[in-house]
DNA sequence: CACAGATATGGGTATATACACGTAAAAATA
DNA sequence: TATTTTTACGTGTATATACCCATATCTGTG
């Protein structure tokens, strides 16, 4: 076995070092990338519970429900019990909106710093590496 | 903003989706991916201490210690205090060499059945840009 | 309507991760 | 040799993640 050739590993500490990146970029707005990613999830979504948002995410339910707990406390989101009470209707509050507009341009930096790197087609060829690698058995 | 085009949560997601297959595919040895790789770098390093394991790991050097302490709980490795008694010196136990070779065929299994599935080209070209991804700027 | 099954979530527990701060020991230097 | 600086860790705190079990609610069926 050798750690420079495993696919998980390999892919783990891109993730990684790419998290700590983005999350350096954002930190003047007060979020993570994660956090950031999951704001825009909620934005775009209708409404959504929280399977919705673990599926349209790829996370386990209860790791995203306490993901949201935190931007709760921090009051980016509302978390209300709508008609039927054993979901939650998760939506964006004013403040929250604020700190997407002021995330927004920071994450625009970094992104295109990086996609730049690496050129339009390679960064596609990328995307589909990965969707091909977790593909379903 | 678009989460489906976000580098960083492109990554993020398929090294999560590539770790639960890798835990599942290792659960027999009772190791999770990210302890087998880390029990492979102290079997090929020269009797390392936290941060040059950390360094060769690629994470933060208080992660890898508490990392650490759960395979020195179980048996797995020691951390003794040699010549500098800052330092640790890290070391597989004979039940940590066990688990190593138990796991080290589930390991190749699940490594290989993903490596096809890509084909080495494509392989080989997934570990370039990675590494491009996350050189230093 | 009563009840069985399905669904949505919360909480317990454990690993994984990072940053900031503090401490002890070794090394460098005055 | 005494002091300063560097090095190697540990701890506190916080987010991120998953699995298992429990609970509350809703839905379909008799």
């Amino acid at each position: 076995m050798s750690n420079e050739n495993c696919l998980c590993m390999n892919l783990r500490s891109a993730a990684q070092s790419l998290t700590r990146t983005y999350d350096a970029a954002l930190a003047p707005a007060g979020v993570t990338a994660n956090q950031f990613s999951l704001m825009n999830h909620i934005r775009t979504g209708d409404a959504p519970n929280i399977q919705a948002l673990a599926t349209a995410s790829g996370l386990d339910r209860s790791t995203l429900g306490r993901n949201l707990r935190v931007l709760e406390r921090e009051g980016l989101i509302s978390m209300a019990i709508g008609s039927d009470a054993r979901s939650r209707e998760i939506a964006l509050t004013p403040e929250g909106r604020r700190t997407i507009r002021r995330a927004a341009p920071l994450w625009s930096d970094v992104q295109e710093t990086l996609s730049a790197r690496l050129g339009n087609t390679r960064r596609a060829e990328l995307k589909v590496l990965l969707e091909e690698l977790t593909a379903e058995i």
